[in-house]
DNA sequence: TTGACGTATTCCGATATGGGAATATGATGG
DNA sequence: CCATCATATTCCCATATCGGAATACGTCAA
């Protein structure tokens, strides 16, 4: 276990969402089970590519293969999004008025700008 | 324009949360200002590496610096996170009942459920 | 100025990414 | 068994990461 540069995407719902392609598979997969090839074609990337982004899912859990005969469907599983979503609940009174928050900053800001 | 390998930390918020530590930053930032110095100390990483993900946060725009003195206080600007917070939004239905979704799914997973 | 403090940057190395191309594996229907 | 379709894996490359160590920069106080 030497150096690690970044996490893996595998180590993480949050990084396996970091890839924006990865976001539209399971954007896509809401509406259902589908084959590699279809998300491959749908999304305009090479099968390998969607293989390769699905396996990453698919080791941090956030998809399902099930065999159908000649194809393999994948299907969203959303629960490990949760932690995900948990996380950011911790932020969502802040966001719209984080300066508000930052008293000392508000402060400062209207000093500043009587001072100019 | 060459091949990148993996999008940069800097290009999304979904990207810059990716790493557990500031992750943390932000955590800690909900609780008001705070120093470069302090946040290294209370989350026991170098001064360097504060710096480091601090960068990050504020190219992102999480993170907004205010100059006091010998100081740089570091503070939460969390609109940031809103994206994500959306994006995440269009999966809440789907994390407690992702299978019952999946029809086809869901049949196979009665048969493995009685199996056991 | 000088010293001391607070912070940012640089250089380094090890690592793993994502994409393309080629190829391997797998299952199906003749 | 063979040809074909569906999918996965491998190899290669350019890139950027995070961490550590050292160092540069900036500001204040005496």
């Amino acid at each position: 276990m030497a150096a690690m540069a970044r996490a893996a995407t595998t180590s993480d719902a949050f990084n396996a969402i970091a890839e924006p392609q990865r976001r539209d598979i399971l954007a896509l997969l809401r509406a259902g089970e589908r084959p590699v090839t279809d998300l491959a074609q749908e999304l305009g990337m090479s099968q390998p590519g969607a293989s390769k982004h699905l396996r990453v899912l698919r080791e941090v859990g956030l998809v399902r293969v099930r065999e159908a005969g000649k194809q393999r469907l994948y299907g969203l599983d959303a629960r490990g999004l949760r932690p995900v979503h948990e996380w950011l609940g911790g932020f969502e009174r802040y966001w719209n008025e984080s300066f508000d928050r930052l008293d000392t900053y508000v402060q400062d800001l209207k000093q500043t700008r009587q001072e100019d």
